[in-house]
DNA sequence: TCTGGGGTCCTCTCGCAC
DNA sequence: TCTGGTGCGAGAGGACCC
């Protein structure tokens, strides 16, 4: 393990939150809730206002909203959201050419590898000027955490926020890591905690003292030596640039459990043909089919069948879920279904065979509907026209504003701008001609660009902002969201109320 | 109360080949 | 020919992360 604290881990504070509030001038310093607003929706974040309230990340929307009644709650824009953590990530590679993204809001970066830091004096400075980087382009805040190892440098960065920065001097590790709860460790979640508490270890220092064979005893190999390794601060995983994903899927959430079995079928055709367009839009293909299945009472059932070859064939892919689905009992009712794809190769078994011209490679059924179906939610200028809470809408009279809520035929718009003075609430019919879909504007004047490119809906070239975490990066890092952000529910769409604080 | 979505990794079991 | 040990891959499920 190196010596100077030169690995930088950098967490942007309630992501999603910070730049609705950034967006949206009648915001700040209010309560926000950004994620699903379906009946089985949950919190992707809350703005630290909101949390006040007990508002947490992954908390069922239904009891946020008991919560924090006056809290505005928002449907999330992930491709605004992405458009600005490329913004914050290109500044972390301006420091070095090893930097990790985690998620949208959350990227380790190796200051050494670039000639960023060498020792605390410069380290601290790297991770200032950051900060301030940050906050001069995106508006938002960061908070940086700065020690010997990605572990210590992720704790030194919990205890930097909000807004702070912390470095875990070399030689302190031990003592300081001694009394924290063993949930600090990464790896050690609700199960594993509660496994560890019932037999008298509750912080790491304990762990440490347990030592390494009575660790392993109790959770396994890997598990147990690992876990020895970090109580005792010892962490030598190096900052990794570029990371392979390993499966592609997709999933949905039913705002009502699904009993009837033909629908079921139908559905699992179209999770296969979404999951497959991800697939092709990645360049990949893969050997590995898996049907996900949960069931009326949470219980999951996951069934997999693997092909001889891989494959990007959709109708190859529905075939292989259907057969799956014949396996599973479904009687009760589902309330999610999923189908991924592992094993995964960048070429096809057809690559293979050479079947390369005017091969069948077959089309996506009703592709564009698909993509609507599946995109990110977005006020739709069509015949049904939808108004998602939060997102951007420009008026031919009264200019740029977003939405506040809609239902029963009525949308509600703030108009305001993310320079402008907080603005006034108007409402019009849903179908009112003047009113469009509008791409996000920069959060900051000195950020041409900022949004206008990357928008979500038809301004995104990906055609992966899926509704219900689609908008993650597919193909990414580790994890698809943030580290407080987790996915919208399904049902994001339904009528969606703002109640501003 | 009622629990999303997209991933990774680990463990266990089972069948098969040797 | 039968049996047991071993290694391996597939399949299933659990835990965890963001």
């Amino acid at each position: 393990m190196r010596t100077a604290p030169t690995v930088l881990h950098l967490d942007m504070d309630a992501f999603f939150a910070s730049v609705e509030q950034a967006s949206k001038p009648s915001l700040r310093g209010k309560a926000v809730v950004v994620g699903g607003l379906g009946p089985r929706g949950v919190v992707a974040t809350a703005s630290y206002e909101a949390r006040v309230f007990g508002v947490r990340s992954a908390l069922p929307m239904a009891q946020a909203r008991r919560l924090a009644p006056n809290a505005a709650y928002l449907v999330p824009r992930f491709a605004f959201y992405r458009s600005i953590s490329e913004r914050v990530m290109e500044l972390l590679r301006a420091l070095s050419p090893l930097v990790e993204p985690l998620s949208l809001d959350e990227a380790f970066v190796d200051l050494e590898a670039g000639g960023a830091a060498w020792d605390e004096r410069s380290a601290r400075q790297a991770g200032a000027k950051l900060r301030a980087d940050i906050r001069a382009v995106t508006g938002l805040t960061g908070s940086v955490g700065l020690a010997a190892s990605k572990m210590l440098a992720k704790i030194a960065s919990e205890r930097a926020k909000p807004d702070g920065l912390v470095l875990i001097e070399p030689g302190t590790e031990q003592a300081l890591l001694a009394p924290l709860s063993v949930r600090t460790l990464p790896g050690v979640g609700p199960a594993t905690g509660d496994h560890l508490r019932r037999v008298g270890l509750h912080t790491v220092g304990d762990l440490a003292e347990a030592g390494e064979d009575e660790l392993v005893r109790l959770l396994g190999k890997a598990h147990g030596h690992a876990l020895y390794a970090m109580s005792l601060a010892r962490d030598d995983r190096s900052v990794v640039a570029e990371r392979e994903a390993k499966s592609v899927s997709v999933e949905d959430t039913y705002d009502v459990d699904i009993h009837d079995r033909v629908r079921v079928g139908v559905e699992v055709g179209r999770l296969a043909d979404r999951c497959v367009r991800r697939l092709r839009t990645a360049g990949l293909s893969g050997r590995t089919i898996v049907l996900k299945v949960r069931r009326y009472d949470f219980s999951t059932l996951t069934r997999s069948e693997t092909l001889r070859g891989p494959t990007d064939d959709p109708a190859v892919v529905r075939e292989a879920a259907a057969r799956l689905l014949d396996s599973v009992d479904t009687t009760g009712g589902v309330r999610l279904l999923g189908v991924g794809v592992s094993g995964l190769a960048d070429y096809t078994q057809e690559d293979l065979f050479a079947q390369a011209a005017g091969e069948r490679r077959k089309e996506l059924p009703g592709e564009e509907a698909e993509a609507a179906a599946s995109g990110e939610e977005r006020p739709q200028a069509g015949a049904e026209r939808r108004w998602p809470a939060g997102h951007d809408v420009r008026h031919s009279e009264y200019g740029h504003g977003w939405v506040q809520g809609s239902g029963l035929g009525r949308v509600t718009v703030r108009f305001e701008t993310p320079w402008s003075a907080p603005g006034r609430v108007r409402t019009f019919r849903t179908d009112d001609r003047a009113l469009h879909p509008a791409d996000p504007l920069p959060l900051t004047e000195r950020g041409p660009g900022d949004g206008e490119d990357s928008g979500d809906g038809e301004g995104d070239p990906s055609g992966q902002n899926g509704r219900g975490g689609d908008g993650r990066d597919a193909g990414g890092t580790r994890g698809g969201g943030p580290r407080d952000g987790r996915g919208p529910g399904a049902g994001a769409g339904a009528a969606a109320r703002v109640r501003p604080g």
